[in-house]
DNA sequence: ATCAGTCAAGAACGATCGTTCCTCAATCGT
DNA sequence: ACGATTGAGGAACGATCGTTCTTGACTGAT
């Protein structure tokens, strides 16, 4: 019953994961997410509550989405070079912002990020039978190369140096 | 002549870098400043002009006073594991939050970020002889490194695959 | 056909944002 | 001692923030 609604949620979310993976949090405004995810705010207060709710709700699909299929393709990764390509290669902006820009201030989402991160070093360790330490290691360059925004040469550098050990 | 001023200038940036370094730059508001930077409303404005140029000098002041302390020290690096040791003990807080969340949105922060850390780069090929692809490479590991928060494990995991290499 | 229920559309809310203005106090050179 | 100049203090600005309210359009079941 009721008037249908003119958008689809899976889409408005996916633009949200975008939005949201673009700028600081801050720097999304309501009228940015109205105006991107075809959501009208009424609509969009109704369905995910807040800009927060709205915010984690992305944050977990970007999880679901991105962080996901990662730990799967991680769990085929036979050498350092290999894992570092895999996470270096991932789509995992929004994550990145999360840890270091609403995890220090939101502890919802630090649960969120310290699970995520947790799970990639767990798949990292699991694969290439190393250690825990070496494994969150090799997490957090990847996340830094992602930072830097080179992915390709950096990567493989680091990788060369990595091969043979492992 | 004139009145002189209540506040330490120095002070006052040296607190600016500390909360633009705890903080995104939205999440800190002129009325924090004024509250934490012991420097009033009227003189903030008239001392550094706007909140924009305060953060701007204070990321300036961040990369003087941690970052080329952090170059002068990478000098003396002999192997890979003292040189990632020398950044994730380094405190770049907002360098770090400046490359995440300011550089993609103002390009004047972009332009200092990316200074600071070709120069990280440029130290560490310098210091260690290894190409500048696995400096660029050693420096986001740092960088990720610091970003999870956790300096002590997992950089020595890292730096104890490296050793041998350099 | 009618009523209940949902959504679209946008105006409007109070709060807070960065910034400016105005007034007074304090110190300088003369 | 006195006018000039600068900072302190705080009110106030318009703009924008996240959120809510009001109104009307549309659909399904009775």
């Amino acid at each position: 019953m009721g008037r249908p609604r003119a958008f689809d949620e899976d889409e408005a979310v996916r633009a949200a994961v975008a939005l949201f993976g673009g700028r600081a949090y801050d720097g999304v405004s309501v009228d940015d997410l109205v105006s991107h995810l075809g959501v009208h705010r009424n609509s969009l207060y109704k369905t995910f509550g807040s800009k927060r709710g709205l915010y984690l709700i992305a944050l977990r699909r970007h999880l679901a989405d991105d962080v996901r299929p990662l730990l799967d393709a991680l769990a085929g990764a036979s050498d350092a070079a290999a894992a570092l390509r895999l996470v270096t290669s991932a789509d995992l902006d929004l994550l990145l912002l999360a840890a270091i820009e609403r995890a220090p201030v939101d502890e919802e989402v630090a649960a969120e990020v310290t699970a995520a991160l947790a799970a990639v070093d767990q798949a990292i360790a699991d694969a290439l039978g190393v250690s825990a330490d070496l494994a969150a290691a090799l997490t957090a360059a990847a996340l830094g190369i992602i930072l830097r925004g080179n992915p390709d040469n950096a990567a493989t550098a680091l990788a060369q140096c990595l091969d043979p050990l492992t």
